[in-house]
Formats: structure tokens, C-alpha cells, sequence
DNA sequence: GACGTTGGATTACATGTGTAATATTTTATG
DNA sequence: CATAAAATATTACACATGTAATCCAACGTC
């Protein structure tokens, strides 16, 4: 199990394009970010830079252009922020964090007979 | 609805003792950070000041001492911070998220009848 | 009342983050 | 080939954060 690197917020944004599709070009990046945030392509370039230094993106040189892709995957990363951010805010996952989770969320009927599902599993055990 | 202010991983900690008990005064935090966290009596204080600073704590002075304690609410502070990591992460709410979070919680029966219970009066909307 | 002790206030300093601008290198074009 | 265009690399700069140390003021003690 390697460990993940720390992404900032704005880090984020550009890992969620690239989990998305890869690879891409900077260019193709900022392009994809421009509905999103409205940052400059520059400071687009910033964040692909950083996050090639924290190891979290690579990229191929092709020609003179970059092509990146994510070099860590969606779902570790995920459960790590997951994982801190219970630690910090409650200290653990516990049932009212599940419940406002639950209140705020916008399910579908199919959503909701998959999340039943899984609650019955864990009734069981 | 005022807005709270941004708390840092550090800060969450002091933050969590006060909201468990107030007043306290620094030395006190101090002294119930130390189970959990090694930091320094002035590490400790500087995040006190920081978090007062930020608006997220209050005190009173008791003759020279200052008593601590907190001036935004714990659950308000948890759905900002909820709202900030699902925006980050997921882009939302989502049911894999919702789905991750289920499986990996440890769930008494009386919980696991309590989610379904939301998840049934959301089915009906 | 001088003085040490104990808190609070101020200052420190490296690294991370948001948000770019400038500089340099490579490439396509005339 | 010279030069403009485009892409990458380097530099910038203020504010946040982690992690304290030092300075100063009030209080109790002799």
C-alpha cells in the first residue's frame, strides 16, 4: 500500500479531470476546468506542476507537448480524504454523521434500494 | 446563517476539547490535548489564539486567566466540513460515496434501523 | 517593594496553497 | 534562418499552517 500524497482543494479539480480522462495535454486541462473554476492557464499549469511533484500526476512527452495522466488512483484517494476527514471532524465514522449524510444527499429509487441492500448486509453480520 | 470560518486539521482538536467541555482555561486545553496529540504547551496556545482570532472561540477573563470556550456550534462547524469534502471529493453527494461510507461504518441494529428509516421517508419524496 | 513564576502577547520560520507573471525553450511559418 | 507562437520552466508573493521560542506583564512571596 503506497502511500497517497496530500492534495489541496484546488489539486482536486485537476485530479478529478484526469480520473476522468487521461491523458491529456495542460491545455486540454485548463479547457476542461474552465466550466468549473475560473483560474487562469496558468495557475492551471501551477497545479499540474505541483502535483507532478508530489507524484500524484505523470506525464509523456509527446513532441513538445505533455501529455498527463494520474499516476495515483481516484479510489485510494478518496478513502484517504475519507479517512481524515472522519478522524478530524467526528473522530470516526458514527451514525449521525451517516444520518446528516444520508438527509442531504439526492438519491434516486435505485440509490435507495442499493443503500437498504447494504444496511440489510450489514444486519446480518 | 453566519458563516464559520476555516479550522485547520491542528485546530479541529482544540476545537473538539472545547466543545466536549467550557470553559477551560489554556492550560487545561492543554492538558486534555495531551493524550491525543504531543505537541507543546505553546504550540497549543498559538492555536488557541489563532482559532480566536478566526472568530471560532471566546473567552472571558477569570482574574489573570483567560477561560476558553467555543463560539460556533460543533454541528454547524461538521456540515461545513462535511459540504467541503463531498464538493472536493465527490463533487457532491453521490451513492458510491454514500455506498463507502455504509460499508465501512460499525453499525449497532438500532442504528442500521434508524438509516433505513431516512432512507424510506426518502423514497417517498 | 524586588523578584521569580506563570500566563498571555508577540515574533519566528519553514512549508503549503492560491493565484499568477515572467522567462526560456521549442516549433511552426514566412 | 529569423521570428512569432506556443508550451514548458522558473520565479513571485501574500496568506495559511505546523510548530514553537522569546518577550512582557501581573501576581504571589519574602
Amino acid at each position: 500500500m503506497k502511500k497517497v500524497p496530500r492534495i489541496s482543494e484546488s489539486e482536486w479539480m485537476v485530479m478529478r479531470v484526469l480520473w476522468e480522462r487521461s491523458p491529456l495535454t495542460a491545455n486540454e486541462v485548463v479547457e476542461r476546468l474552465s466550466s468549473k473554476a475560473r483560474w487562469k492557464p496558468k495557475t492551471v499549469k501551477t497545479l499540474i506542476d505541483r502535483l507532478v511533484k508530489k507524484g500524484a500526476v505523470k506525464f509523456e512527452k509527446e513532441g513538445r507537448r505533455h501529455k498527463y495522466y494520474p499516476a495515483i488512483g481516484r479510489d485510494e484517494c478518496i478513502a484517504t480524504e475519507r479517512q481524515s476527514f472522519l478522524r478530524r471532524v467526528y473522530g470516526g465514522i458514527t451514525k449521525p454523521m451517516l444520518a446528516a449524510f444520508l438527509e442531504d444527499a439526492e438519491l434516486s429509487a435505485d440509490d435507495i434500494a442499493e443503500l437498504k441492500e447494504i444496511l440489510e448486509q450489514k444486519a446480518e453480520e
